[in-house]
DNA sequence: GTCGAGATCCTC
DNA sequence: AGGATCTCGACG
């Protein structure tokens, strides 16, 4: 499988939410390959987006591969768990993909090896920003690693017929951002992290 | 050094 | 609805 280019990256930080969806998430893992396609993702635009780790260009440690070139992985962790992000929009830019949900594809035993017994459904292995980085054995260590070389990388997937859009999760103390329709999903797509919310939700493509 | 908050997940 | 339980960032 080959890896997206660098250019791939090169593109405004809505629009490639939207085009990351349906393409496949890789990880190399030394046990083997897990991968899934990316259903759902969420935009953070820094200087303009109170959500965002890297609002008003703040800079910190934590933020600094934000403002690199696009197509880095950014890597957080909340409470307990790991989110993965990609770098996007232009150098000195600090804008990020969050990738909230993929739908498993290869390596679905070891998927469920990595979260555990309580698992019972292929559905709820990687339905969740913290969910998925789990199945795929994704941490911290792969902060600022490039995601167009492996071991970890993204790649062509599959054709998404419709996308849908609404506002973002779990930022509902931010102000005038929790508003932004800046979460997109495959419409209909039964991995995606949360059950809509139809009152906000907008069918982009159809 | 200390402290509070959080782009979550799981169980009750 | 609440708790787990870790990291970062702000403050001093």
């Amino acid at each position: 499988m080959n890896a997206l280019k660098p250019s791939f990256y090169e593109q405004d930080t809505l629009q490639l939410s939207k085009t990351l969806l349906g393409k496949l998430l890789i990880h190399e893992t030394s046990a083997g390959l897990i991968s899934g396609w990316i259903v759902e993702t969420e935009a953070y635009i820094g200087p303009i987006d109170q959500a965002a780790h890297s609002f008003n260009n703040r800079r910190t440690k934590r933020t600094e591969i934000m403002y690199g070139a696009p197509g880095f992985a950014y890597i957080y962790t909340m409470h307990n768990h790991t989110l993965l992000n990609v770098v996007s929009g232009k150098l000195g830019n600090p804008e990020a993909v969050l990738i909230r949900a993929i739908e498993p594809v290869e390596g679905i035993e070891f998927m469920i090896q990595s979260r555990g017994e309580h698992i019972h459904q292929t559905n709820q292995l990687t339905n969740g920003p913290g969910k998925l980085t789990k199945a795929l054995q994704i941490s911290n260590a792969q902060y600022g690693h490039p995601l167009f070389t492996k071991p970890l990388y993204i790649a062509e997937g599959k054709e998404i017929k419709t996308v849908s859009s609404g506002p973002r999760i779990g930022i509902d103390n931010k102000g005038e951002a929790k508003f932004y329709p800046w979460r997109f999903w495959e419409t209909g797509n039964g991995y995606v992290s949360k059950k809509l919310g139809s009152n906000f939700e907008n069918n982009l493509f159809t």
